[in-house]
DNA sequence: ACAAAATTGTTGCAAAAACAACAGAAAAAT
DNA sequence: ATTTTTCTGTTGTTTTTGCAACAATTTTGT
């Protein structure tokens, strides 16, 4: 029941005349959202690949978030107090449902199949949403680039298993474990030579 | 309807006959779960304080989340696969509710107030949980020790103003902010000195 | 009230990470 | 097809962090 719901089946069941949604479709390179005001936004990305980001002052990129086909976000999910700008970032062409969200049991006056759904499937969705930000935290909690980078490999190798290719780019790897670019290359270097890894730009293979 | 609503309120409510449910008290020190196996297991902290903890092979100890009266934690949040033994502990006295979550609408035979109020409620209790993840995944994804102070100190000023008592010893800020102890305590000599903030102990003074 | 244990602040030193700059490779744009 | 831009890997240098050890203070336990 958790894992096997699919949300974009749950996107062409509802009534595309709901009065609370909204589909946009965004280029990339375009901002598909920011959390500045507390608007309640919460959006679903139906297809592409976009990043929650934040530079810090010193003009450091962090990747908060990538979201990829299925993934949530939005405003209600971010406390608006901190005075933090965060960005959504489409990284390739994608499609996003927007949707206001004031309370779950808050339906649109039809109370349309979107509605019922959403109702219905919320709880898993967001738990799993949960989950994995609880995995992104134990990630960024490791104190050394080489934790963080093994850390990161464990998790797709659980999925792709021993062979993979990132999800990232070198640069945007280091933008989301938020360490510094070339000391990520340096020691993805001494792990090579090491014979912990085999590594050319995207392609990673584990040798342990 | 989001903000105002009181999870021990809602705990009051319930029948306590409900047969999916289980009330229990710990002392300080004990664990109270832990995060090995899938039990689908879902709680709330009635009262008290309780650290999901973490030590990595280096012995270092990892304050992933801190709970505080009426905070939600559980097996269900947390992503099984990764081989990391997570732990609740409790820092104090804690009464703790533990529910068996298998799906949000699965209610037990008599339908009891607990369940209605759940189902009721989960949405805005488990969103206000993500706004806290994201807030730590902010504040985790800052490089230095020092911006990961200042931007700590950020979000306690934003609820308690200037002046404030860190809900953490020392010790336990830097297992919280994954940082060493002394490196932590050196940059805040170098932040009082640059008249930054007064410290003493737990008790904080920001002068900006 | 006293002893034991834990916490705190400090410092020297070693290790790691950030910063900066550069050349070659790949990707994107025209 | 060619130019421009971005990405990648590398390395020297500086800064920051981690580690270890210690004394002083505070908290805890008996």
């Amino acid at each position: 029941m958790k894992n096997d719901f699919n949300v974009i089946e749950f996107i062409k069941e509802f009534s595309t005349n709901c009065s609370k949604v909204q589909i946009k479709n965004f280029e990339k390179g375009e901002t598909i959202t920011t959390f500045l005001v507390n608007r309640n936004q919460f959006c679903i990305l139906i297809s592409g690949t976009a990043d929650l980001v934040k530079y810090d002052y010193n003009g450091n990129k962090i990747i908060a978030e990538r979201f990829s086909e299925n993934s949530i976000f939005g405003e209600i999910f971010y406390n608006i107090n901190t005075n933090n700008e965060f960005i959504v970032e489409a990284k390739e062409k994608c499609k996003v449902l927007l949707y206001s969200y004031d309370d779950i049991n808050e339906k649109c006056k039809s109370n349309c199949k979107f509605h019922q759904t959403l109702v219905r499937y919320f709880p898993d969705i967001i738990i799993s949403k949960i989950t994995d930000l609880t995995s992104r935290i134990e990630l960024l909690s490791r104190r050394t680039t080489r934790d963080k980078l093994l850390g990161y490999f464990d998790l797709l190798s659980k999925q792709y298993g021993k062979s993979f290719t990132l999800p990232f780019s070198v640069t945007e790897l280091s933008n989301y474990l938020s360490v510094d670019r070339s000391s990520m290359s340096r020691e993805l270097a001494v792990l090579k030579s090491e014979k912990f890894i085999e590594q050319d730009r995207r392609k990673i293979k584990l040798l342990y």
